[in-house]
DNA sequence: AACGAGGCCAACCGCCAGGGC
DNA sequence: TGCCCTGGCGGTTGGCCTCGT
């Protein structure tokens, strides 16, 4: 269709609104409504398109426009249906009495999709950025590395099991990642996974020097578990995996080109739907937890203090129908009634960056 | 005080869907 | 059935403001 014929008249005004065009548009709109926009201009003496009149009354000149920041629970409520709905703004501006959808749009983009990706997670997938390829490798890396100051001890049975799950998990990460990348730099990424994994292997033998496991038996078992997730396929969770070319070349068909809600892109979910693999991919996180324990490291902020696996789901997995059924997200107030409020982790996490802003 | 960079937000642009003819 | 008109939507822009140097 193109573009709407009432845009086309030359010589409409453009631009900011004057106060007595403000004045002339709510006071007729007042008395007779709005009616036809496209003929309103005309009707109300306005030398504007219909199309700016009927913004500029939505966007700032009627009566029930909410002025001011938003509050805590109303970015709650707009991160939640986001990740619901995603970008449909006037959806969410229906849950959010008093508030446009332009103003609503532009608070996300201004506010909360910086603050998002400054926690680390995706904006649009609202999930963690989880390259466990380059992250918790690198970290494996580092805390392996970490173990070769440490003096040597004998080795005994449960620094051999280590040994060898390790090197497990370094050949699956290794094969995974081939998989993962497309053919032309497929070698040089191979080359340099090679790398990382020859440090794991080398350094797993550190392991067998010390054994930090004994002093924290969480270590042992997700370490083993998650040359188990991975060897079973969770590498799902990978982002890359939405690469086009990886989905071309090995001839799959992701589940959520099928039946998983368009909020979850890769399926992640779909392994969590197995609770074999949620255990173990609960442990494969606290894995990462664990070992930003140890190194005190620099990015821990982003891997966060989860409890549950569910910190890592949208929203949308989670409590799709306590917003469906959100009449009132914020009846029940900030200090407990509210379904987001207390049931939901992921605002806890959001909302308690917010709050030290 | 002057200037530039970046942030914010009102407004515009282009497209789409639905209804009427 | 197809075209046109209109309302509505999401993405983008540009001007103003604030802040840092």
């Amino acid at each position: 269709m193109g573009r709407s014929p009432c845009c086309e008249g030359n010589g409409l005004k453009k631009g900011p609104w004057s106060s007595e065009e403000d004045k002339k548009l709510l006071d007729f709109i007042q008395q007779h409504g709005h009616g036809s926009w496209i003929s309103l201009p005309k009707r109300a003496g306005l030398n504007r398109c219909g199309k700016s009149c009927r913004l500029r009354w939505i966007n700032y000149l009627r009566p029930d426009i909410k002025r001011g920041s938003f509050s805590p629970e109303e970015e709650q409520t707009i991160l939640h249906l986001h990740s619901v709905l995603g970008n449909k703004w006037s959806a969410i501006a229906t849950r959010l009495p008093g508030r446009t959808d332009n103003e609503i749009k532009n608070y996300w983009n201004t506010h909360l999709k910086k603050k998002l990706i400054r926690m680390g997670f995706d904006p649009v997938t609202h999930r963690r950025r989880t390259d466990v390829f380059s992250s918790s490798l690198s970290q494996l890396i580092a805390l392996a590395n970490l173990s070769k100051l440490i003096d040597s001890r004998p080795l005994d049975e449960s620094a051999l099991a280590l040994q060898s799950d390790a090197l497990q998990l370094a050949n699956s990460l290794q094969y995974l990642q081939g998989l993962l990348q497309p053919p032309a730099s497929a070698t040089a990424s191979n080359n340099n996974l090679f790398s990382q994994t020859s440090c794991i292997t080398e350094a797993t033998q550190g392991y067998t020097a010390y054994d930090p496991i004994k002093e924290d038996p969480d270590l042992n078992s997700l370490l083993s578990s998650t040359a188990r997730l991975f060897s079973e396929g969770i590498a799902s969770f990978s982002q890359p995996l939405q690469d086009n070319n990886f989905i071309a070349h090995h001839h799959l068909v992701p589940n959520y080109l099928t039946n998983t809600p368009p909020q979850v892109p890769f399926s992640f979910q779909t392994s969590l739907n197995n609770h074999v693999d949620r255990t173990a991919a609960t442990q494969c996180l606290s894995m990462v937890n664990g070992i930003d324990h140890c190194l005190d490291s620099t990015d821990s902020a982003l891997w966060g203090d989860y409890d549950d696996l569910d910190l890592l789901l949208p929203p949308s997995l989670t409590e799709a129908s306590a917003v469906t059924d959100r009449g009132d997200a914020r009846s029940g107030g900030s200090s407990g009634g509210s379904p987001s409020s207390s049931t939901s982790p992921w605002s806890d996490i959001f909302f308690g960056d917010l709050a030290g802003h």
